[in-house]
RNA sequence: GGUCCGUUCGUCUAGUCAGGUCAGGACGCCAGGUUUUCAUCCUGGUAACAGGGGUUCGAAUCCCCUACGGACUACCA
């Protein structure tokens, strides 16, 4: 065979907000076509005009685009195969259909969809295993195998709706080889006459992707699992059309953190995690579903986290450049089982790529939040509380939560330090300790450390006693970094008045 | 119900194709260390081959059965 292009495509129907399942093949597509220097495209598969979701399309877009996986070819960015928004394509797949009916591989049917229940009903009560529109079933339907050429004739000129299924072949083996899964194999008896055009005049999945596939020389098939089962079908088409056949691949599911099933919406909602990359609000229903890049997580760090959701290097590095998960990936390293989704791993992950970012980096992003609370600091100052704070946060929002007494005084004390530090003798310590901190030329931390240690150590102090209710006075709690950076920061003046500040409100 | 696929610590997984290290790593959890505190961090620990039969000197690995799980079963993708 010669040489082929690797050319891959993520295929999305526009019909609500990305679920993070859909994330991670796109990802894999974008991955394996970097890997192998090929092309990554983005096509939108909207032939069907009853579930459009409007906004959806551009969320898609959106979504991929925050997620560094963008396409190099598809809608927006032009390529040499489009138009790539199966809507826009109407016109070139009735042509194949016609040409499989000529052919003798499909078929028209002109049953009603009452008609159609009836048979499943019927077949049914008979006992039959499955309730098919296939070789068996097929003969006693309305189609163009029972009618005769005239009656079908006069149907189709007098406008009676219509769809064009595939005729498969009776009691056939059909295997292929799936680059994740294996060998798997299906026999046609088992299958469905799959509907590959419908009465609207708008091709179902099964052939505007086979057509569409085979038009804009897709290599292989990256996609789900749940097109396993209807992939014989594809295989059919390939077939009966004479095209070469692209390689298959489909990826394991995402399930729920706990319990049984896919990772659906509800999950996220009840477990405080979000399902989707970015927050999406129902146009219909207004109702707001959050989004990672919303709950503060960086890009990279999701990316990371949802490349190790099924597939792994086989070694045990797990924080990866998008470089390095480039050099590395590979179908065949894609597990077969679906994985449970873990939000506990995925802030870790988190965690990582921020201790990874430089102080200021962190700082001009913590400012723009800052600025949005209504308050005004410099970078610089916010850049030296992050390199004190950063190793504490999984994101950069929880900087917040954690350096608030920075920014503002705190006037409320945390009752059982109080309860257990502030004892009698404290006010006049810290009396002294604020005469110790006047009398420094330099407010550097060492130099504040050194003074106040000999001073409480020559005083024979209680250094836990002392040292909790200073930090009481600063911070308004028994937690944070450490003390003597934090005095350093805040200056001597701020750090003396918060002192004063608490000696006289503070109260047993 | 039918078809296809899957099943290793609580979770993500390595190891399975080419049978032979105390079944390895990470998250979580627990303990210890560091520290004025809370975290972080460091060290250690906890914990798994779904069950049953085979084949073999030897099985997580190969075969069969069972159980469980999932996907699909639309004029949806």
């Amino acid at each position: 065979m010669a040489f082929k292009k690797i050319r891959v495509r993520f295929a999305p129907s526009p019909t609500g907000p990305l679920h993070i399942g859909g994330v991670r093949t796109a990802l894999f597509n974008y991955l394996f076509a970097k890997k192998h220097k090929g092309d990554f495209l983005l096509r939108i598969e909207d032939t069907d005009q009853t579930r459009y979701v409007p906004g959806a399309e551009d969320y898609i877009i959106e979504s991929l685009k925050w997620c560094g996986i963008e396409p190099n070819e598809g809608v927006n960015n032009l390529g040499e195969y489009g138009p790539y928004r199966q809507s826009e394509r109407k016109h070139i797949y009735k042509q194949y259909a016609k040409q499989l009916v000529e052919q003798g591989n499909a078929y028209y049917a002109f049953d009603t969809p009452e008609e159609l229940e009836a048979m499943r009903e019927r077949l049914k009560e008979e006992g039959s295993s499955n309730q098919q529109y296939n070789a068996e079933t097929r003969r006693s339907m309305s189609n163009s195998l029972t009618l005769s050429a005239d009656e079908v004739n006069k149907k189709i000129n007098s406008n009676i709706p219509y769809v064009i299924r595939l005729k498969l072949p009776e009691n056939e083996n059909i295997s292929f080889k799936d680059y994740v899964l294996g060998n798997i194999s299906f026999n046609t008896q088992q299958l469905d006459d799959k509907i590959i055009f419908k009465s609207d005049g708008m091709p179902t999945y099964h052939l505007a992707n086979v057509v569409d596939d085979h038009l804009m020389e897709i290599s292989h098939v990256i996609r789900g699992s749940e097109w396993v089962n209807s992939t014989p079908s594809h295989i059919l088409l390939y077939k009966f059309l004479s095209w070469e056949m692209p390689i298959f691949a489909h990826m394991p599911l995402i399930l729920k953190p706990n319990g049984k099933g896919k990772l659906s919406k509800r999950d996220g909602d009840k477990g405080g995690f979000p399902v989707f990359p970015l927050e999406w609000i129902n146009p219909e229903t207004k109702e707001v579903s959050s989004g990672y890049r919303e709950s503060g997580y960086l890009p990279k760090a999701f990316i990371n986290m949802m490349a190790f959701l099924g597939w792994n290097p086989g070694t045990t590095q797990e924080i990866f450049t998008e470089e390095e998960l480039i050099n590395v990936f590979s179908l065949e390293r894609i597990g077969k089982s679906g994985a449970r989704f873990d939000p506990e791993k995925a802030r870790w992950f988190n965690h990582q790529y921020l201790q990874n970012m430089k102080d200021v980096e962190i700082a001009v992003e913590f400012n723009a939040l800052l600025t949005e609370k209504g308050i005004k600091s410099n970078l610089a100052y916010i850049t030296k509380i992050v390199s004190l704070l950063k190793e504490r946060a999984d994101f950069i929002k929880d900087l917040w939560e954690l350096s608030g007494y920075f920014f503002v005084k705190p006037i409320e004390f945390d009752t059982k330090v109080i309860k257990k530090r502030w004892k009698e003798n404290i006010p006049s310590d810290l009396q002294n300790i604020i005469s110790v901190l006047n009398g420094l030329d330099s407010f550097s931390s060492e130099k504040i450390e050194t003074a106040v240690k000999d001073h409480i150590q020559s005083n024979n102090l209680n250094m836990g006693q002392v040292m909790n209710c200073l930090r009481l006075c600063l911070v308004g709690s028994a937690s944070g970094p450490h003390l003597f950076d934090i005095m350093s920061l805040l200056g001597k003046a701020e750090t003396i008045e918060r002192i004063r500040y608490g000696i006289d409100n503070i109260k047993r």
